[in-house]
DNA sequence: TATTTCGTACTAACTTATTAGTATGAAGCC
DNA sequence: GGCTTCATACTAATAAGTTAGTACGAAATA
């Protein structure tokens, strides 16, 4: 009943990050850095990875010792669906008021503002043709 | 093993965001307001919303014959705790590269820039005491 | 060589979320 | 008054996500 997440839920993320941030990982890799910040079971970690790597989020191959993971789909690419996501569930697909709240919450400052401005101003200008 | 989530599922915030318009509303009323979009049963909507109700959510005071739901938690600061969770979980925290996303995503325009522009010189001007 | 270490596969337990059926009682209608 | 409508409480079933244990084989080591 309950529908499958198109998107990364937070534990599949936190791997993932981690993974991309190696490029390459085996699972001994992600779990001793995921072991630095809580308690967790190896067996926990390369439930996870095979989980990922089911839904095509990460690929493997055979190494000398054990897999070696590395990520099927940018990061750029799966963030940008998580935005999406919770642009059109929470907003309904407007980025204003999500940026708004942002602001609010002091989340943005001037110096931000000048940035996004920076990055405005260099997308709508790669877009002309 | 799996955390409760501080902040509302998809479906939780699909039902507040129609009590939050309503105000103030029934059961069936918001029933009758989902069922226009999808398939879901009367009781399905009384269960969600009882369990927004003990989630502090929710508030109900007995009417001359239904319960009648009002919000316990306004809107904005809900999505702000939202917004927050998926700021601090998505990118650590950090609200710029979510800002670059929308705007790579071109979900934010020069018309938008313009309004954040505004927001900011206005949030940061209340702040000077 | 015996034992410890490491890696995988398989299995399992448990939680939350989601959806909805059934029983029951009150109110309104014919 | 009997039947339908509507509301609630209780119960349940299923799915997804999360965490981890056990069995077992291979490799390293004492």
């Amino acid at each position: 009943m309950k529908p499958p997440s198109t998107t990364l839920t937070a534990q599949e993320l936190e791997i993932m990050k981690v993974v991309w941030r190696l490029e390459k990982a085996t699972v001994r890799a992600v779990y001793e850095v995921l072991l630095d910040r809580r308690k967790i079971a190896y067996t926990t970690v390369m439930t996870m990875m095979k989980i990922l790597e089911q839904k095509k989020y990460l690929s493997k191959t055979q190494d000398e010792k054990a897999y070696v993971y590395t990520p099927s789909v940018p990061r750029n690419q799966v963030i940008r669906g998580m935005v999406r996501e919770f642009v059109d569930r929470v907003f309904n697909g407007a980025a204003e008021p999500l940026v708004a709240h942002l602001v609010e919450d002091r989340k943005l400052s001037e110096k931000d503002l000048r940035e996004i401005t920076r990055m405005i101003r260099a997308n709508s200008e790669g877009s002309k043709k």
